[in-house]
DNA sequence: GGGCTGCCGTAGCTATGTAA
DNA sequence: TTACATAGCTACGGCAGCCC
């Protein structure tokens, strides 16, 4: 039986059974007893300890117990209030005076202008009516949704509370199973006013954030983001954006599908969806194809136009899994491959070989060196040749020195080089490097260098030690 | 004014080729 | 074999122009 992960269940083997001798059987009874001696004494003790400390402190052994095992009882323990003959009759007054307004100082007023009324109800002969006003209170109670008074205020709270215990289970839960959890939680409604609560169980995991997502990572603005969504009604057809931001949801939702898509059918977790060579890079690489794609023009979703009829057609067929991959047949794949090269035979289907490198079988420089010519200028002497280049940082050093270039916040000599190299347009990037590299040819003078990399990629494994915890 | 299209530039990531 | 440098690909945002 295939569960919904597609991963069968694992049955453990059946175990043999193995015979003890009772003298190892006994010894193990008096071990168990013994230890169950010793954890009910501790029980006890803890019990007690809880007593001594409600007692100074005036609050229950329960509240000292809960605060020790991390663990919220309240919820347990809470009483429900019991129907009384009082709330009834407030609750009766309150509801026939309701066009006077409401506020605690105006029933506070209406009690104490009918009270001979209560104390009339309380009177011998009026069992019948007082088991009519507790049976419309009782009624009144059930129908209730929430069982309380849902105000602004009651909502607040029920959302601080809520988020508290939460918390504390957090916790617990990373104290006794080792778990590390990120909690955000945003109010769906107008009703009343709440600001976004985030919480991390580690600070180590709240630093890590920006490195894992690749961008900037604000938690509070990620949170206000999720709220605002949350209050449309968790649709992007409610957010009220313009035309341009539904496009670039949309199809970034279409990308997100296909990726997660991808990586289920190929069970790689690095697949990377390939739009240019889809039938090399997918099709023949993982023996999948993609059916179902519902857009009149199969390309990158970022070339998929700005119509949003059918952005969101094909976004609610991934979801939908009408827009899948499927496994391949031996077979199939021939076909693929056969009709693949006739398209190409017909000029059908351009391919886009990648091309090699310009600088393919030259000696390159190495980066230390431009990063001398950055600070002396005579990047291009020929005097520089002749020294021999600098030995290169490499492993952890080197791997220290990048992050550190990306900590840097700004960068200014990163940047200060990139913005220099701005207005290189990248379709001439490779003639203009070509007539450099002739125009160095005829000079004598190397090439000017490209634009550099501002950051470089990072693992987990490059985080320093201090985000780790 | 808003929807739609296309072009351009930038940044991040991966693949590729070379040096150590 | 590993580390590094760089080309190429992809995503994404800005902008301009056209059309309704």
């Amino acid at each position: 039986m295939a569960t919904a992960g597609g991963v069968a269940p694992y049955f453990p083997k059946e175990r043999k059974t193995i015979s003890v001798p009772a003298c190892v059987k006994q010894e193990r009874a008096r071990v168990a007893r013994e230890v169950s001696e010793a954890i009910e004494e501790w029980q006890a003790e803890t019990v007690q300890k809880a007593r001594d400390l409600g007692e100074k402190f005036g609050k229950k052994p329960e509240y000292f117990l809960s605060l020790f095992y991390g663990e919220d009882i309240k919820d347990s323990e809470r009483k429900v209030r019991a129907l009384s003959l009082r709330d009834a009759w407030l609750w009766d007054l309150a509801e026939q005076h309701t066009f006077r307004g409401g506020g605690r100082q105006q029933l506070f007023d209406l009690q104490r202008e009918h009270k001979h009324e209560y104390e009339a109800l309380k009177e011998e002969g009026k069992e019948t009516e007082r088991e009519e006003l507790l049976q419309r209170y009782k009624e009144h109670k059930d129908s209730e949704e929430q069982g309380r008074r849902v105000t602004p205020r009651s909502m607040s709270m029920v959302v601080y509370n809520g988020c508290k215990q939460i918390e504390e289970k957090l916790t617990t839960m990373r104290k006794r199973a080792g778990i590390e959890a990120v909690l955000i939680v945003v109010r769906n409604n107008m009703l009343y006013d709440l600001n976004p609560v985030v919480y991390f169980t580690s600070a180590g995991l709240e630093a890590y954030m920006p490195i894992a997502v690749g961008r900037v990572w604000d938690a509070v603005s990620v949170a206000a983001r999720c709220q605002a969504f949350a209050i449309a009604r968790c649709s992007i057809d409610n957010l009220g954006m313009s035309h341009k931001k539904m496009v670039e949801v949309l199809k970034a939702q279409i990308r997100e599908q296909i990726t997660r898509k991808l990586i289920d059918a190929t069970g790689n977790e690095r697949a990377v969806m390939n739009y240019t060579n889809t039938h090399r890079e997918i099709v023949m690489k993982y023996g999948i194809r993609l059916e179902g794609w519902s857009h009149k023009k199969w390309a990158n979703p970022s070339e998929l136009g700005s119509q949003l009829g059918p952005l969101q057609t094909l976004l609610k067929d991934l979801r939908k899994d009408k827009c899948r991959f499927v496994k391949c047949t031996p077979q199939e794949l021939q076909d693929l491959q056969e009709k693949y090269e006739k398209d190409i035979a017909d000029g059908k289907i351009e391919v886009k070989e990648r091309k090699t490198r310009c600088d393919a079988g030259q000696k390159r420089k190495q980066m230390d060196e431009d990063e001398d010519e950055d600070s002396d200028g005579a990047d291009d002497g020929s005097d520089d040749d002749e020294q021999p280049p600098p030995k290169k940082a490499r492993g952890a050093k080197a791997t220290a020195t990048k992050v550190a270039n990306k900590s840097k916040s700004g960068g200014t000599t990163k940047k200060a080089s990139a913005s220099a190299a701005k207005g290189t347009a990248k379709k001439t990037k490779a003639s203009t490097n070509s007539k450099a590299s002739n125009a160095a040819a005829s000079t004598g003078k190397q090439p000017p260098k490209p634009r550099k990399r501002k950051t470089a990629a990072i693992s987990p494994a490059d985080v320093p030690a201090q985000l780790d915890e």
